[in-house]
DNA sequence: TTCATTACCTGACAGTTATCATTCTTTTCC
DNA sequence: GGAAAAGAATGATAACTGTCAGGTAATGAA
């Protein structure tokens, strides 16, 4: 982007500070803009006809939510919640359009981008319907880590609810449970209230490719 | 796109007929350019660990075929397979970028119709995550007719095998014979061979609605 | 046509997962 | 700090789904 389109969006931009559990959009509202996430990550879900919430991605620093929906001219697909205290920052959808139709290389730029997303939804696609839970889970801590880090003790830096846990690998809360505490006895991981420590990386993406 | 873009395209394109059940390009592959559907249909699948194959999504007529790999510059994460005898031409990856890079508003084009399949992805995710076997495979016969239609004696006009069906749902090829039978047999739907005729969409709508 | 191959179908069974009920623990907030 | 709320844990049970094993029907090639 050029000097004057940068400024140009910055100066339209306008920032937010957003509390752990708040909604930043909901399922269904026309946005009028996107949000550049500063700070914090936030869990992107969509409510099934079973009444259960599907976490389709987290973002985190840097990321955009509703970029889609905005593109598109769609109303939003999905809801926005924060996992944590954050700070997002709006800019809102006239400076992204004018900057997508003046500014060939940028929207080449954000054309690859979705490219590179929707592959990785054709890969969650296969994840939900051909594994386990077992090893959706163990694929999901091992995520947590690569994409999150741990802390100095070895914690998932990322804490998240068992529940919001059984939502992003698509199963009930109990069953997302049980299967941690399996893997807690079976010595994979070890935890601490709601915090959470990868104890054996290799048996668990064993557990993932089938072993 | 303007004239000189158009006819650029259409002197570097190739066409190619594709035979039934014939491999139009791997996974893994390294795609050198796209393919448009003239004609036919062909399903778009990815390989699960478990050595079972996941159909993505199906092409047709008018539908580009390795876009995202080419937009991405990464290898094919999908293999294209033609469900029936096709006619497909190919575009080199050249002529597309280079358009890409000049002609914003194609660009844009591109940009909103990848938002849009995203956005379908996500819904693929959800069904694929919280709904039975029953409910997905009523709801891919409801696709079935809207997107491909059917014949004057109310048979679908794309004829896929059990096994192919199994492969969109995401179970295995039993599980959705069974189903299938269970259908026919509650007067959902009709069979004559591998050929299907829907009988009563509303009841099996209000299954993938969970009444 | 006839054989061979592929697709379709069914039963029996085991394994996986969801649901409901209940208790215990942790976190939150005043 | 302590009450209330939220989250985590576990057992019992039923429903769902995959797998294996055995058939029959349809299709295609020689």
């Amino acid at each position: 982007m050029s000097k004057e389109e940068l400024k140009a969006v910055s100066d339209s931009k306008v920032m937010r500070k957003v509390k752990k559990g708040e909604l930043i959009f909901d399922e269904g509202e026309k946005l009028g803009g996107v949000y550049c996430v500063r700070n914090g990550v936030s869990k992107l879900a969509k409510l099934s006809s079973n009444g259960k919430d599907q976490i389709v991605k987290l973002a985190s620093k840097g990321e955009v939510l509703g970029q889609r929906s905005v593109v598109a001219e769609e109303h939003s697909n999905l809801s926005a919640t924060a996992v944590n205290d954050m700070e997002v920052c709006f800019v809102p959808k006239e400076a992204i359009v004018n900057t997508l139709h003046k500014n060939p290389d940028f929207t080449f730029e954000v054309l690859r981008h979705m490219a590179h997303d929707l592959r990785e939804a054709d890969d969650v696609i296969v994840n939900m319907s051909q594994k386990t839970v077992k090893q959706r889970i163990a694929e999901a801590l091992l995520y947590l880590k690569n994409r999150f880090g741990e802390d100095a003790d070895g914690f998932l830096t990322l804490v998240l609810s068992r529940e919001d846990i059984a939502n992003v690998v698509g199963t009930a809360t109990e069953s997302c449970i049980r299967i941690l505490s399996d893997f807690r006895k079976e010595g994979l991981i070890k935890t601490s209230g709601k915090r959470m420590a990868i104890v054996d990386a290799r048996k668990l993406q064993d557990l993932v490719d089938g072993f």
